[in-house]
DNA sequence: TCTTATTATTAGGTATGCCTAAAATGGGAG
DNA sequence: CTCCCATTTTAGGCATACCTAATAATAAGA
């Protein structure tokens, strides 16, 4: 099995794959937040043990087998989040972090049962897709709130999971999953815009916006 | 915080002391299935963090600190098996090794939310009392059912969680928390005895009857 | 009491995963 | 096309918690 560390290097491997395409030292050692020289040493051994290619100079791409085992922690942390959030009620911007410790010990019948008392999710309370057992993740195409054209009437279908405080403020100004977003004014000048929520007009900040990602209602 | 071998060492250092009083390196060995260098050393560190006193070649005890640590560790644990087992459904015998990951990544935040779901339990699904947050352990006394006089109406006050098989075996017999067992026949030869569960009569071995503590029905 | 067997401790070594400091690489500016 | 600098890798160390082998202390029997 895994450790709990070549398991937070493989699911941030695959999320800087998905994001960004290109996965350096550098971006590894900041969002793991690591010395480039561990990061180093640790892709050495992961491309040893075959989870992923890595090109010195240039590069890591996981491989088949990598992918698989990120996705695998990526599901039990999905499916944990939604259990704190659904069952024990802790508060959405609260589960990100609780999951981040949870995922890595997590059984597979523990994944299973819980997947059970869920009824089979297929979102997290973010909005993220829940990859099936078997690795498969499918990715509802969206667009950044900060993208949507003026006058246009959104729905939100996922929000950033990874910024507690950022989240606080959405949820307290009324930004949840489902809702429905109407685009009143963007200011050009600073990207923030001014946007109905739920009847109510508010001003959000291109920061919140970029964290939105909606869809035509 | 503690490290989870140190927690593993606090929690199990407290259980031989209840249940046997003294504690030697070689008892934690054994428990702990790691060489007795190994606990000398582990023993020398702890002593110096003040969480137990050591008395070279004759035993170790824990300090107060030491022993709040080990209750707010089995705190943990209990309140996890009960959750696995009333709202995930696990089978009883499941649960204590699956408590005994979760024990240890368990925030106060995530012990309180489970506690306040489960309704404030006293006892774990094998029937042993739950520490309070603040470490405090109320102990039911009763006694082994081998020591139960032959005719006696006996009621099943908990029983052994260590051993998953015996525990298997106990519930596919009929034995659970709370039943009641009439002793209709002891047998001096081997310890083993007849006994009716539910109005059946059944013929327990003496590993059996040991791991089940009943008080008079 | 003395000797042996048991129990415990120290000494020295391994693996993991981190660090800092030093060396190597390669892409862009001049 | 070369040189510089940011990025990346290597070298050498540290901490934790384990191990085996060797030594020391205690307990128990002759």
């Amino acid at each position: 099995m895994a450790s709990e560390q070549i398991e937070n290097y493989l699911k941030q491997i695959y999320n800087l794959q998905s994001d960004e395409g290109r996965v350096s030292t550098s971006s590894l050692s900041k969002t793991l937040d690591v010395t480039p020289a561990s990061v180093s040493e640790m892709v050495k051994k992961l491309a040893d043990e075959g989870s992923l290619t890595h090109t010195p100079y240039k590069g890591v791409a996981l491989t088949g087998e990598g992918e698989l085992l990120a996705l695998r922690i990526i599901r039990k942390h999905r499916l944990w989040e939604m259990f704190l959030f659904n069952v024990l009620h802790f508060k959405l911007e609260e589960i990100h972090r609780e999951a981040e410790r949870f995922e890595h010990i997590m059984s597979d019948t523990m994944e299973e049962k819980i997947d059970e008392v869920l009824g089979r999710p297929t979102i997290d309370p973010h909005g993220h897709p829940i990859p099936t057992r078997d690795g498969v993740m499918r990715h509802v195409a969206g667009l950044r709130l900060t993208d949507a054209a003026e006058g246009a009437t959104m729905r939100v279908l996922r929000v950033n999971d990874a910024d507690a405080e950022l989240l606080q403020y959405m949820t307290s100004i009324g930004i949840a999953l489902h809702m429905t977003i109407v685009v009143k004014q963007k200011m050009n000048f600073d990207n923030s815009m001014r946007v109905a929520i739920d009847g109510r007009d508010v001003n959000i900040s291109s920061t919140i916006a970029a964290s939105v990602i909606v869809e035509h209602a």
